[in-house]
DNA sequence: ATAAACAGTACTCTTTTGGTACTGTTTAAG
DNA sequence: CTTAAACAGTACCAAAAGAGTACTGTTTAT
C-alpha cells in the first residue's frame, strides 16, 4: 500500500497504549493478545522487537511478563516506529542514498524530499505514548485539519470476524 | 516497506520535475523513459495515471505527448500522490475506518493518528513542482532539521546496474 | 496508407509482510 | 528438585502487494 506504517507498528501502538494504562501492572503476552483481539504470537513478536529497543522491558520466568521501558510521556510514535519497522527511514529510495539517480540535473529534488521527510518525522516526535491515552488536545504549532479525503480501508481485527453482511 | 511513498509515486515526480523544466515542450513517453533511464512502459504508465488526473495533459496522434496539466506551482506533491496511489490517506488502518477496533478504550489513539495524518498531508501538500526544480529555500513555517538516522537504501536506477562491491 | 504516439487491459514475476511453529531458557511454586 | 508459566529466538510459510511487461486498440500528421 503507500504511506503507511505497517501493522506490526501499528499492532505495536495499540499494545503499548494499553500497557500505558496500567504502568505498574506486568502484562503477560498472552493477556495482551486476549484483551486487544490479537493473534498470541504476534504480539509476543511485537513485545519481543519492543524489547530490543527498550520501550518495554522483560521479566522471566513464571509470572513473568512486560511493562513499559520508561515513562509514557517519554515514548513517541516516531520511536515506535523506528523500533518496529527496522528501517532507516524517508518516504523516497533516493532522499538517503546518495548517487542513485545523478544523471541530469544535480538533484535538487532529493533536498526537497529530505525536507519534507523532516516535517513528517517531527510530527511522529510531537505525540508521545501519554498523548494517546490522555487528552492532550493540540500539538505544539499545528492545528489538525480535517482529513480530505477518505475513511474506507479495512478491518483490524483480523481473527475471528464472521456475520456482518 | 514503510512510510515509503510507491516506486511509481516516485517515478511521478521525477517525470513531472523534469518536465516542468521545459513548460512548452510537449515530451513523449519514450523519450522521457530514455531521458531518465527507465522502462519506456512503465512511464507509460505513470504518464496514462497522471492523466487521469490532469496533471498532465496528453496530445494524441503522430508528434502526440505529454505536457504538464497546469503551472507548475499549481502542482503539489500531495496532489502527486493522490493520483498515483488510487488510495485514501492515512497512516495508520484505522484513522479512517470507524469502527474497527472499537473494543475496550473508546479509542482516542484514533484521533491522534488522524492528527498525525492531518499535519504528513499539509507537508506534502506545501512542496509544489515548481519548488523542486526551483531554490525556493524553506517551506513556510518549518525549518528543515537534518534528518537524524540513516540514509542507505538502495539504489533507484533498476536496469543494469552491476558492478560495484 | 502509414507510422509514431497515446490508451487501455490483463497478466506475470518478484518482493515484502504478516503470521505461525518449534525449540530453548528462565524462575516461582509446590 | 520437579514442574509449569512465561519470555527468547529462529526459521519457515503463505498471502498480498508492487512493479514491470505484453498485447491490442485508437488517433493523427505526413
Ligand atoms: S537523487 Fe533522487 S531524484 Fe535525484
Ligand atoms: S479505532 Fe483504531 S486504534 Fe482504536
Amino acid at each position: 500500500m503507500m504511506l503507511r506504517i505497517s501493522k506490526l507498528t501499528d499492532y505495536g501502538t495499540l499494545v503499548l497504549t494499553h500497557m500505558a494504562n496500567f504502568p505498574d501492572r506486568l502484562f503477560s503476552a498472552t493477556d495482551l493478545a486476549a484483551t486487544l483481539g490479537l493473534g498470541a504470537p504476534t504480539v509476543s513478536k511485537v513485545l519481543k522487537t519492543l524489547g530490543r529497543h527498550d520501550l518495554v522491558r522483560s521479566v522471566r520466568g513464571l509470572h513473568g511478563g512486560y511493562a513499559l521501558g520508561r515513562p509514557a510521556v517519554q515514548i513517541s510514535v516516531a520511536q515506535i516506529v523506528d523500533a518496529l519497522e527496522e528501517q532507516p527511514f524517508g518516504l523516497t529510495e533516493c532522499s538517503a542514498s546518495a548517487g542513485s539517480c545523478d544523471f541530469e540535473h544535480d538533484c535538487r529534488i532529493r533536498a526537497n524530499w529530505q525536507r519534507i521527510n523532516g516535517v513528517v518525522r517531527r510530527a511522529l516526535e510531537d505525540v508521545s505514548l501519554a498523548d494517546m491515552v490522555s487528552p492532550q488536545p493540540m500539538v505544539a504549532g499545528s492545528d489538525a485539519r480535517p482529513i480530505t479525503g477518505p475513511q474506507s480501508i479495512k478491518g483490524r481485527v483480523a481473527p475471528d470476524q464472521e456475520s456482518a453482511r
